[in-house]
DNA sequence: TGCACGATGAAC
DNA sequence: TTCATCGTGCAC
């Protein structure tokens, strides 16, 4: 499979999460290749968007988020869950996009709709955090023959304390495909 | 040093 | 609609 380059990552946000419909996420977790495709995500735009973690400065936490693109951006929410995304832009932007759902294809198991059940369903913690998606044990890549889809843009979930930010449209989802989250 | 709250999910 | 559960960021 081919790996999504640096240069995937290191393009304006929105045209990156709306590429990365249709891709494959893998983790290699003690020896086992977990396979999803990418089927919903979110675009956080960087510290003027109110909505994204970065709008809170360079904290420990957002550290990630400021670095090179192509990284894990990997944080707990509400004590008990984890999520992923995927660093944007170049250094020191602090974008990224949110992997909410999946399609599993392969050794994936349990629900995947969801950012945090997703992932709970490929083996994804606190341990991913800041790793290279360029890396053997974590990466996306490129299907060989990716087929035709059409992409839906709705607001972003969960988000309504970022005033006029909730209202924008920077999530996407691949149209009638069944493993979108629901809400 | 304390405290309110969250890019969620599941149960009721 | 409520709750589980804890790291963060910010107030004091």
């Amino acid at each position: 499979m081919r790996k999504l380059p640096r240069a995937f990552y290191d393009r304006d946000t929105v045209t990156v999460a709306r590429e990365l419909l249709g891709t494959l996420l893998v983790h290699v977790c003690e020896g086992v290749q977990r396979v999803g495709r990418i089927v919903e995500v979110e675009a956080y735009l960087g510290p003027h968007d109110l909505a994204a973690h970065s709008s809170k400065g360079l904290t420990p936490r957002t550290r990630v988020m400021f670095g090179p693109p192509g990284h894990a951006y990997v944080y707990m929410i509400y004590g008990m869950h984890f999520c992923m995304n995927v660093v944007t832009e170049h250094q020191g932007h602090a974008s990224a996009v949110l992997l909410r759902a999946l399609e599993p294809v392969h050794h994936v198991q349990g629900a995947t709709r969801g950012p945090a059940l997703l992932c709970k369903a490929m083996g994804i913690d606190r341990r991913m955090n800041g790793h290279d998606l360029l890396s053997d044990e974590l990466y996306i890549g490129a299907p060989r023959t990716p087929p035709p889809i059409r992409i839906v843009p709705a607001r972003r979930i969960g988000v309504d304390y970022a005033g006029r930010w909730a209202q924008r449209l920077l999530r996407f989802y691949i149209k009638d495909n069944p493993f979108v989250s629901q809400r």
